[in-house]
DNA sequence: TTTGAAAATTGGCCTAA
DNA sequence: TTAGGCCAATTTTCAAA
């Protein structure tokens, strides 16, 4: 990892999909030399994939949620371990802070958050708490 | 959007860069097809853009900090696009539940995390209170 | 780094529903 | 009118020298 490694990774940063033969004319270098430099970045797992951005409420998901969840200690990875497999669950992780697990949660609207939340997560043995925060814009 | 381009987005959000002959070919459906739905949900709207998923420990960044601020309400905007003019902030949301702003942030270690958020962003007028959550692990 | 063949992209034009 | 098929020119990828 040095500075055009660097370079290289903000611009498939911004744009994913950019062609290694431009981003070798805007570092002007040479198109091999990117892409090795690339093949050699995902092999180490510094890159670790490729992904679109989607709009979500374009796609019907009015409703994003950054939602917390409280367990007792003795729970704590089944629940998260359950929370991965639901499909609506986008993005789990464990953290500090007020709530042990943090997770991203895309719903039609309202009332499928609440389903969602309040019906089918009923079924994980352990969560204590449920702390949804609903994302109402992206600055950035 | 129907079902294909649904088949096609999350083909693209498992691996942004997949070529559309790829795509056609396990969609059993032509390129142009493919090519022209993925033009069509770009000029829509539906795909923002392409990026890049990287493993932020393997490049320095050992600390990811979930950070919710707290304001009063007539600063909140302010802040809100302050915290956006910070390199180290990744994303700016603003929501519902406890915390008006949310923000991911990444940094080095603790002590730069210590570091942008008591001396860096008290330059900030407005902020009532910073709630940082440090992600231990992302389980999805 | 350079080179050349294979593969993918792009744009235009056409047909069919 | 819109989605998809087809073709030809260009660009990109990829591996070997």
């Amino acid at each position: 990892m040095d500075n055009k490694d660097m370079d290289i990774l903000n611009m498939l940063m911004d744009d994913g999909r950019m062609a290694f033969t431009e981003i070798a004319k805007k570092l002007k270098t040479s198109e091999s030399s990117v892409r090795k430099r690339v093949k050699k970045m995902e092999e180490e797992g510094v890159i670790k994939g490729y992904t679109t951005n989607i709009n979500t409420s374009k796609l019907g998901y009015g409703v994003v949620a950054l939602t917390g969840f409280d367990t007792n200690p003795e729970d704590f990875l089944s629940v998260a371990q359950s929370l991965c497999e639901f499909e609506e669950i986008k993005k789990v992780y464990t953290s500090t802070g007020d709530h042990m697990i943090m997770t991203e949660i895309w719903a039609k609207d309202g009332k499928e958050l609440s389903e969602i939340l309040f019906n089918k997560l009923g079924t994980i043995k352990g969560i204590k708490k449920i702390c949804p925060a609903i994302i109402l814009e992206q600055l950035k």
